[in-house]
RNA sequence: GCGCCGGUGGUCUAGUGGUAGGACCUGAGCCUUCCAAGCUCAUGGCCCGGGUUCAAAUCCCGGCCGGCGCACCA
């Protein structure tokens, strides 16, 4: 940890930005909470994503619950992925999989179903050594490892549930109604931003990895064969590409190029991860991720999720400027092909495959049987059925077995002749206007709060204004010549910011106080989030609000009274302007949306 | 989960076997006509449990929490 980011995160504390939750009661590790500007904080960056990746590209957005029933997961694979059985070195420490020492080691194979007890036996039975150090394992407690929270769905026992682990199941798992939504066209895009729960082993770096976080994800289901991004969008972003060969080469670095670049030259595969790296690199841009902190880095094999086909994180360097990197992960863009919905599909009643209609039908010739069940059941009895099921199938597999009179068909080993004019067998012509297939998944994943902490490292600064001001008065420049003035300042963009504008009264009398209420009401009621402060000398609110990232600062002073305008003044700058309070709101609206800045006032 | 280090007002910290000071912040008042000025006053603290001791915030043990390293990270 830097200097920086123990400064960051004492800020963060005393400005209500993000702290440890329940610390009255001793704390409990991996849990934050969002102070007030924290949360508006957040709130703000979420909507920027909304508004990008649901508004802007016309997909949809629901919200499911986060608790689902053990089947959802035992379908998605998350049961046994995280179910690992742990097994620690006494002598040196590691950790190693109990179920695939037992599998490298033996003949049995599938370790993973045997019971925890039974893992521990066959591990002394067959006196199994450390892989690392060689010290013997036998009598080694294994643990079991489980990376979901799990609970109970009503009273008892006999329905666990758990908490999801990504937003993304509650997705698929309703991918039967909303591709009916969606009236069955392919492509389209569901999103879901809230929280997901992992009960991770170890939390750490506050924000950085926590047991509940939020989630910003897109489902993006498309039709493989047809459907194609609009990379012509995106093609002349620039983006830093850390790919795997990159990383495996002997001085590999990341390289810089434009996404059309990198997809014609193939260090992109898949088109469309190449367009939401394009998209989402502008995006990060927007809600105040410093681009030079930045980079796309590509999964190597061993790291692909069980279900990726491709896979590339962003990450952030979370570090001041100059110090040793610190990459974090903030998004993860996948693609995973049909993996989940042909899941659920398995397990699953409904159906989750999508008809595609052929441009043109095809004619195709079909064997068919319909068989008389009124003499099946007579002779067969409980046979008949099958017998009925086994026609079925003998028509589709073998026409000419139907030839003759009769036709045999074998049931659980008997062989069963049925007259064929009582099979109703024929060939007829259907005509096949489409096809079933299940869509493929191309899903970029976002970390909320790694983003936000992203967000708040790279606006923070610490600034040396050299010799106090030099707008207002003359004289301040010279008096101040010994002393540099330091601030702190976090640098969010407006949109994001969790106050757009705060109001001060110059000083709190002669009506200046009840003046300054009133323009903070006004603009209250104009839809800006704003802070009042009249408190301290001027000079000590404008520091308050610049730690709290509040980029424009309105000062209502004895002129405002004569004249009805006021002063406002830039975060980043310091640089005021005088502006008219009829005009006031339309000027701040500008601004906040960066058409202008206060030096052009 | 293992190892090392740590836990004192809101924040950052000093400190001793006899229950604690500072700085900043915050609040009230005075002063102050635009960038952390000054003065007065005020609020507020030894992570939790057990042990040793006449006495524990201080020493010991355990727990919780944090930082770092290892392991883990679908």
């Amino acid at each position: 940890m830097t200097d920086n980011t123990a400064r960051l995160t004492e800020l963060a504390k005393r400005r209500g930005f993000f702290f440890q939750s329940s610390e009255a009661y001793g704390g409990v590790a991996g849990f934050y909470v969002y102070g007030p500007e924290g949360a508006t904080l957040k709130e703000n960056v979420q909507d920027a994503w909304r508004d990008r990746f649901v508004r802007r590209e016309g997909h949809m957005e629901i919200e499911s619950p986060t608790v689902m029933p053990e089947p959802v997961f035992e379908a998605s694979g998350h049961l046994d992925g995280f179910d690992d059985m742990i097994l620690e070195c006494p002598e040196c420490g590691t950790s190693h999989r109990a179920d695939h020492l037992v599998e490298d080691n033996t003949d049995i194979e599938e370790a993973e179903s045997i019971p925890i007890p039974e893992v521990e036996e066959i591990i002394a039975e067959a006196e199994l050594v450390c892989p690392t150090c060689g010290t013997d394992l036998a009598g080694e407690p294994v643990d079991d490892f489980n990376l979901m929270f799990g609970t109970n769905i009503g009273p008892g026992s006999s329905s666990p549930g758990y908490l999801r682990p990504e937003t993304a199941q509650g997705i698929f798992v309703e991918f039967p109604r909303l591709k009916e939504y969606a009236r069955g066209q392919l492509p389209f895009g569901v999103a879901q931003v809230g929280p997901a729960y992992r009960n991770e082993i170890s939390p750490r770096k506050g924000l950085i990895r926590l047991r509940e976080f939020a989630q910003a994800e897109l489902e993006h289901f498309i039709d493989p064969e047809t459907d194609e991004p609009p990379l012509a969008e995106v093609e002349d972003v620039e983006v830093t590409l850390y790919s795997a060969a990159e990383q495996d080469a002997d001085g590999g670095a990341p390289q810089t190029m434009t996404v059309g670049e990198a997809v014609a030259e193939d260090v992109i595969t898949s088109d469309w991860v190449a367009y939401y790296l394009g998209v989402a690199k502008d995006w990060y841009a927007r809600i105040g991720v410093d681009m030079d902190r930045f980079r796309y880095r590509q999964h190597n094999e061993g790291e692909l999720a069980h279900y990726a086909a491709d896979c590339w994180d962003a990450e952030a360097d979370v570090t001041a400027p100059g110090a040793e990197p610190d990459w974090v992960e903030i998004t993860g863009f996948a693609y995973r092909g049909d993996y989940d919905l042909s899941k659920h599909g398995e397990y699953a009643d409904e159906d989750f495959t999508i008809f595609k209609q052929y441009d043109d039908p095809i004619t195709v010739e079909r064997a068919t049987v319909d068989p008389d069940m009124s003499y099946l059941g007579p002779e067969f009895g409980g046979d008949a059925a099958a017998v009925a099921d086994a026609l079925e199938a003998l028509a589709e597999r073998d026409r000419s077995a139907f030839e003759g009179d009769e036709v045999s068909v074998d049931v659980d080993g008997e062989e069963l002749t049925v007259p064929v004019e009582k099979t109703g067998f024929a060939v007829e012509e259907t005509t096949e206007s489409g096809e079933h297939i299940t869509p493929h998944v191309v899903e970029p994943s976002f970390g909320v709060d790694r983003i936000v902490y992203t967000v708040l490292a790279h606006s923070y600064r610490e600034e040396d204004l050299g010799e106090a001001s030099e707008d207002a008065s003359g004289e301040a420049a010279s008096e101040a010549d010994d002393e540099d003035e330091e601030r702190t300042v976090l640098s969010l963009p407006p949109e994001v910011a969790p106050k757009t504008v705060a109001v001060f009264p110059l000083m709190d009398k002669d009506g200046l106080g009840e003046r300054a209420r009133e323009v903070a009401d006004e603009l209250r009621a104009a839809g800006f989030e704003v802070a009042y402060d009249a408190s301290g000398s001027i000079g000590r609110r404008y520091r308050r609000q610049d730690e709290v990232g509040t980029p424009f600062c309105v000062t209502v002073d004895y002129d405002t009274l004569e004249d009805d305008s006021v002063t406002v003044r830039d975060r980043d700058s310091t640089a005021q302007a005088r502006v008219g309070l009829d005009e006031l709101a339309t000027r701040l609206r500008t601004l906040r949306a960066g058409e202008t800045s206060v030096s052009d006032l």
